[in-house]
Order: C-alpha cells, then structure tokens, then sequence
DNA sequence: TTTAAAAATACAATCGATTGTATAAATAAA
DNA sequence: TTTATTTATACAATCGATTGTATTTTTAAA
C-alpha cells in the first residue's frame, strides 16, 4: 500500500549513471548532455520520481515558498490582493502560505519567526495595525530574505512598498462631498502609526484646504475602524448637528455608521452624504449603495508578488515605492 | 550580517558531548539524564540555537504542517472555520497551510499534488464544486495520511466528515416558512452532487411533506448559488406568481434575488418570505434583513483540526461522521 | 598521431537532525 | 570485590538532493 518513493539513487543504479548527473539532468543543467538527459528523463517518468522536496530544501536551504501576513483575510480588499498574489506565484513556480495577524502584534511576530524557521524565501506583508516595531522583519531581513509590503506602507530599508494613492484618493473623495454641497465634513480615521491612514486624513485636511473650509479637529474622529467603532462614531457625530458629510477611511465603520445614523432618523444622503473606502461588496448592496474608493487589489497582488520573486531570485534587494492608482465609485449614499 | 546558523554540531562540539545526545536532550527524551539535559538546554539557549525544521523534516519525512483546502477563504463561514482550526492547530503545535481551491476540480487535484509533494501530515478539506472523482485525494491517503471532510462530506473510506444537520436545518427554515403562511414556496439548490445540497433540497422536501404541500418540481430551482444565478433564479420565479415563500441554501443568491426582487416592486416579506442559509454578515444589514441558518463555523474548524491531529498523532484511520447543530436565526425577510 | 582543450560524467562531501546499535559508566546484586 | 544489570552516552548510518572538484571521454588543433 505505502509505496516506497522513488529516489534519484534509484534512477542512477538502474541506469548506471551517478546520482549526481541523475539530479543536474532532472534540474536540467547545461553539464549533461541532451541524449544523457533524455535517457534519464524517461526513466525517470517511467518510474513515476518525484522530487523529495524536503531533501532539496534542506541543501539548498530555498523553499520556493513566500508568505502572505496580513490583518484578515476575510475582508474583501485582502481576499483581492490575496488571488492576485497567488495567480503570480503560481506561474512562477512558488508555494504561497497565508497568515492572518488579526491586527495583533504579538501574533505577528510569532509568525514570522515561524517563517523564518520554515525558510520560507520571501515574504509580502500589510502589517497589523499595533506593530510599531520591526525588529522581526528586520530579523527575516537580516538573513538575506525580501520583504515587499502592501497595502501599508513601512519605512524599513531596502523594502519594496506597494500602495495606492491614499492621499489623492481621499482628497477626491472628500470633494466629491464638497462638491456635493456639504459645509461640515466629518471624517473617520484610523490609527496614525498606520501610514495610510495618515495620508487618508492629509488628503481630507488637502482637500477642505482648497476650497477654503476652516478645518475642525472635533470633526475628526480616530478609532480601529471596526463596526462597533463606527456606531461609537456616528453617536458623537450627532452630538454636532451641523455635520452634512461624512468621509470615512473604510467603509465597515462607514456602514455601521450609516445604520445608526438611519434609527435616529437621519436621511442619507440628504441629511447626511457619506463616503467610505474599500469597495467591499456590501457597499453596493446596502440602501442608500455607499459611494466609496475602489482599490486594485488584484493588481496589487501582482504587482508585490513579481517584485518580491525577482528579489528572490536575484538575491538583489530593492528601496522603491509603487502608487497605484484607485477610483472613486459614486453611488447613492452622496447623491443628492 | 548573515549570521550563521548553530546547529546541534555546535552545541555538541562546545559541550564536548556527542551531537545524538544534544538531539535528545533538545527532544526531552528519556535517554538522557536531567543533569545533562539542563547543561544542553542552557547552552543551546545561550548559542541561540534554533533547530533547522527542514533537516528535522527530511529526517522524520514529516513536517507538522496541515493544510485546509476550500473553496475560498473570503466566504464568511469559511473564514470562521480557518480561524477554528488556527486556534486548534496552533494549541496543538502544528502549522496551518490554506489554499482555495475555487470550487474547481483541476485546481483542487493541483493543490493535492502540491501537498504531497510538501509532505504535509493532514488535509482538512471542504470539496470544490466540480469534483466528483476523488483519486487525488486517495493518493494522499495511500501514503498513510488523514484527511477530515468539513461542511461537504465525502463518502471515502477511512475518512472523518464533520458537517452541520443540513437535512434538520432546512427542515427548520422551511417549516418556519410555512408557519408563516406561505403555501407556494420556492428553492434555490445547488449541484446535487455535493452532498449538503441534497440533503438540504430533502429537508425542504421533507417539511413540505410533513405539512401535505404538494411538491411541485417547477419550484426547484439548481444552480451554483451565485449572485448572479440569484438574480437568473428569482427571474424565473416571477414567472410564477403563486409563489409567495422562498428557501435558498445560501445568503448569496438569497440576497441579490431580494435585491432584484425589490426593483421588480415585491414587498419582502409581505409579498415574498425569504430565508438564506449561512448567515454572512451581510444578511444581518440588509434591508430587510435575512432570516437564515447559522452555521457553527468556528466550532467545526476546532473539531475538524482535532479530528485530524488525533489521526496524525496516534496514526490511526477512523471512519466516522460528526453532525453539528446550526440555528435558525429569525429576521425581518420572514417576518410577516 | 600526439597533444591540448573542452565537454561529459563520476566522486565525495554536505545540508542538520534523527535513531538503531554499540559501548562505557553507574548502580545493584552476589 | 566481582559480576550482573541498568542507565547514560557515543558511534555511525541515514533521510535525498545538491554541488565543488576530480577524472574520464570526446573533440579539436597541431
């Protein structure tokens, strides 16, 4: 039953041909010659051999692996990100493992210790929202392995960092609200050590700039985003009566938001217009249909997966920044 | 920089104490003495010395790695099953490999190939839509490895299925609708060759039967649940303007046929009842909010991952079915 | 035909941990 | 004290593929 597997040993003695040209045939080395390699191919599928990857990685100390870390991967911008990654990796020829930090520092650095003793080659990260600090990425780094980080950003050195426009974006989306008539625009914002939100704030604060609206800090409201957070946020928004617009800088707090503000009688967009940010799914299900920021989370998934394989397989290592661009969906929670 | 490893060599070259014994003692075994075990452990601390995972693999031909294979991991109920066997693989020491398998059968044989060729010690696996061949996975089971079927069980030998009581839950769903008064009520199943969807087509049988509604099979509607067969689906049924009750076996297609539904001007759930099954989070915000079935996801990933850890551990095979409780979850779409 | 150069293949060490067997040390029994 | 028995440690092979070096074979040049 348990069939005993064929080895590059195996191949050599019925052939007669050492292991060692055995194992550069099957990798295809220009050291053995096309009849040789032939002979050992054949033999080879006709014995059914499949490497034993295990061996291979031990002596190469290569796992043709690369990790994906990220936050969660049920949110639907992650779940994106996460086919575009995989479609890359697969064409290239790499295993892809996915691990969810749930946000969590402490889970984070388990992880990637846990992924430095499994070797894998690389690894594209969006870092949880606690982590300041990167000593454990600096460790995977300091063994020679790239990181590319999506999503959001981190200033380590020779990184790869991949992200959109949060900046423009957010300073569209906020007005497109101004435009929309709204004199008081609050805004949602995640916590400041994550870069992109720090951006998605600037380009709220840019935006009220241009046209000339006076900015009110107590008409910014900072929190992790959740939907608790959200119905939390919308509370202290009414205790302000002139708020007309709302730019959140995702859209689960802007939906739980936009819920609450529906049982205390508000009218959406009329009374209050709102933006949110993702696009996930249920933007365009729920009613009034969220106006919010589509991001290329394929692409993006792409994109990081190239730039990491070419590190890893030019062993060089890289300090540049890609902004992809992202499109601002108007429906009707803004339309009025 | 690239600072060389410590190896169990090292260890026993500076404690002048032969490198099977520093494998033992780092393994707690028996054979060696306390005394020496302390010696090794604290020098092994101090060295920092972290065991090489793939020599231990290639070793032991084992890798302490599961790995769950579905569908896709942005399904809501997937995602809580992922996080149950998380918390249990890692209580229990084991790393966790995820891959989607988009419901199709070539993907799926792919990624079963690709685990064997990874040695993983167990598969956890919720079958992708098209399969109906099973051989890839008996090839993983013939090298002496476990796997659990979760949520779409599979009738091959030697294996665990843990599922819910799909048969009982739409039984339950479609009672709740005739108590509600409906008389014509319509359903959306899925492939009938994936068992849940049968026997959830035969609960909805079962509880019209017991209420002496005529079956009608023009009621019936199969399909692959998405939401665009939810739209093509609830097109149909407007063709029948009898029907006045709707039991789908899942939220997705439930949701976009009252999305379509609504802009055909039908009062849910005056005018139509509906009930889901899978309670994503998006049936609790839209409008009217989903009645549907709640599926014990996180307990099943906990069941599932301890199932297949026991059969690891122990390398034992069994061949036995755990069913699980789900709830129905009452809300306005059936509310009349 | 002989020699030099290039190409193909063989040899042997290695990656680092594990494990069956042999030996040495410690303890108990005679 | 000597022998038997148990316990602790050392020796050495092994998992299977990879790779630097050495050797043989082939081809080309003289």
């Amino acid at each position: 039953m348990n069939q005993k597997k064929i080895t590059i040993h195996d191949i050599s003695r019925v052939l007669g041909i050492d292991s060692s040209t055995v194992s550069r045939a099957l990798n295809d080395s220009d050291r053995v010659t096309q009849k040789t390699k032939e002979l050992i191919l054949n033999k080879a599928k006709e014995l059914g051999y499949q490497r034993n990857i295990l061996a291979s990685n031990l002596r190469t100390n290569k796992t043709q692996t690369i990790a994906i870390v990220l936050p969660r991967i049920s949110r639907y911008f992650f779940a994106t990100v996460i086919a575009g990654i995989e479609e890359t990796a697969q064409e290239k020829g790499f295993n892809v493992v996915i691990c969810q930090s749930l946000d969590s520092f402490e889970r984070e650095k388990k992880i990637i210790h846990n992924l430095i003793a499994n070797r894998v080659d690389g690894i594209l990260i969006s870092i949880a929202m606690e982590t300041t600090n990167y000593e454990h990425l600096e460790s995977f780094q300091s063994l020679g392995n790239p990181i590319v980080f999506f999503d959001r950003p981190c200033h380590l050195d020779n990184c790869v960092n991949i992200t959109i426009d949060n900046y423009t974006a957010s300073f569209k989306a906020t007005e497109h609200l101004i435009l929309k008539g709204c004199k008081h625009i609050a805004h949602f914002s995640g916590k400041q050590n994550i870069d992109l939100y720090k951006q998605r704030k600037e380009g709220y604060l840019g935006a009220l700039q241009k046209y000339q609206i006076p900015i009110d800090e107590n008409l910014i409201f900072e929190s992790n985003l959740s939907e608790e957070d959200g119905v939390i946020m919308a509370k202290k928004m009414l205790e302000n009566p002139e708020i007309d617009g709302l730019y959140s800088s995702n859209d689960t707090a802007a939906i739980s938001a936009i819920q609450y503000l529906k049982t205390q009688g508000k009218k959406i967009p009329q009374d209050i217009a709102v933006v949110g940010f993702n696009n996930d799914p249920i933007a365009a299900i729920i009613e009034p249909s969220l106006t919010t920021v589509n991001q290329p989370g394929f692409e993006i998934g792409k994109i990081a997966a190239n730039q990491l394989i070419l590190q890893i397989e030019n062993k060089t290592s890289q300090n540049n920044s890609l902004i992809l661009n992202s499109e601002l969906i108007i429906r009707d929670s803004s339309n009025r």
